[in-house]
DNA sequence: ATTGCCGGGAT
DNA sequence: ATCCCGGCAAT
């Protein structure tokens, strides 16, 4: 479930070059995702193998919320801690790890890839991955205990699809940024991160979608707006239109616009701003913009000739004021007899 | 006088 | 945005 919920996401945690310095996380970005569950909130709770020490980090930042506007722009949103209104249920912990285990039981794997340059180690449990970073790139003891959680920064989690795994690993590489090839998300990162010596990023790699596709179809999109596959090719460059948006449509000179509401179409003369109504062009139009200074009142030198039709008024009469169209209700040009 | 509706005010 | 109306021009 959780993958057919979650075919892709790339989270990109990356921060000050200074290694030894503090552990501050200088930004969190959501490359994307192409999936709008929750569930995505709390990968590291799914990934890891449960050692608890050295990621509080990276709770913090994964339990902080990201909104979504209809736009299709997401944001991280470290004050609001609420999930946000999607149609997956609320994600505890608890649900999360229960989650986790099933995908788990779905062939999945989770394994630990270290990041350090040139080093494509890959090991199956973090304590081990950790050892590895300690020891070899970070030039500690292997044998302390010691450990303040740096190595965290230099491996990722990555799930592996032990079905296509059994196929042979290579199936592996696909997922791994530091193959050979391009390398499918650091050139995401480049744009933000020309160098990210120090990265963590969690693949959660979909079992039937090959990861560099997934990711390619990211990159080439929003790299940072997470939007739906869905959502990816139907985005117009546009806002959509809705039923109640108007049609502009070409009529003579003045704009009509046909608004969508209930009732029959009906067209509505606007006018543009700075535009006036304008007469017909078939008649007599030498009366613009005079200049009445004569009276206070704006001159309405421009007014438009009656037409010929009949309006509600005299179709209706006086006493039949509530089958009026609108506009003449409230004394305005007739939408529903117009010339 | 009647009709159409612009311009503007009130909500 | 919706509703109403004074007042002007055309008829």
């Amino acid at each position: 479930m959780c993958i057919s919920l979650c075919p892709s996401i790339v989270l990109l945690f990356y921060r000050r070059p200074s290694v030894h310095a503090d552990k501050e996380v200088m930004a969190a970005t959501v490359l994307t995702t192409l999936s709008t569950s929750p569930l995505v909130l709390n990968p590291s709770s799914c990934a890891s193998g449960g050692d608890a020490g050295g990621r509080n980090w990276k709770e913090s930042l994964l339990s902080a919320s990201y909104s979504s506007s209809t736009s299709g722009h997401w944001s991280w949103d470290t004050s609001d801690q609420s999930v946000p209104s999607t149609p997956s249920p609320p994600l505890s912990n608890d649900t999360g790890k229960k989650k986790c285990v099933s995908m788990l039981q779905n062939s999945m794997k989770v394994m630990f890839k270290c990041l350090w340059k040139n080093c494509e180690k890959v090991l199956s449990t973090s304590s081990g991955i950790q050892r590895h970073i300690r020891t070899i790139h970070l030039g500690r003891n292997g044998d302390s205990d010691y450990s303040d959680g740096e190595e965290d920064f230099y491996y990722s989690e990555i799930e592996v699809n032990m079905d296509s795994l059994s196929e042979g690993l290579s199936s592996l590489a696909p997922t791994s940024p530091t193959t050979t090839g391009p390398p499918p998300v650091f050139p995401i990162l480049s744009c933000e991160a020309p160098k990210p010596e120090a990265t963590t990023f969690i693949i959660h790699t979909p079992l039937s979608q090959s990861a560099p596709s997934a990711l390619c179809h990211i990159r080439t999109d929003h790299a940072y707006q997470a939007t739906s596959p869905v959502s990816i090719p139907s985005m117009p460059p546009e806002p959509p239109l809705n039923t109640e948006d108007r049609i502009s449509v070409s009529w003579q000179s003045p704009p009509v616009m046909y608004k969508a509401s209930a009732g029959p179409m009906t067209p509505i003369r606007t006018v543009s701003i700075g535009e006036k109504r304008q007469p017909v062009n078939h008649t007599t139009v030498s009366k613009t913009h005079t200049i009445n200074t004569a009276t206070s009142k704006p001159s309405v030198g421009t007014r438009k000739p009656r037409g010929e039709a009949k309006k509600c008024r005299k179709v209706y009469g006086m006493e039949k004021r509530e089958l009026w169209c609108t506009a003449c209700r409230w004394k305005k040009a007739c939408q529903r007899f117009t010339d």
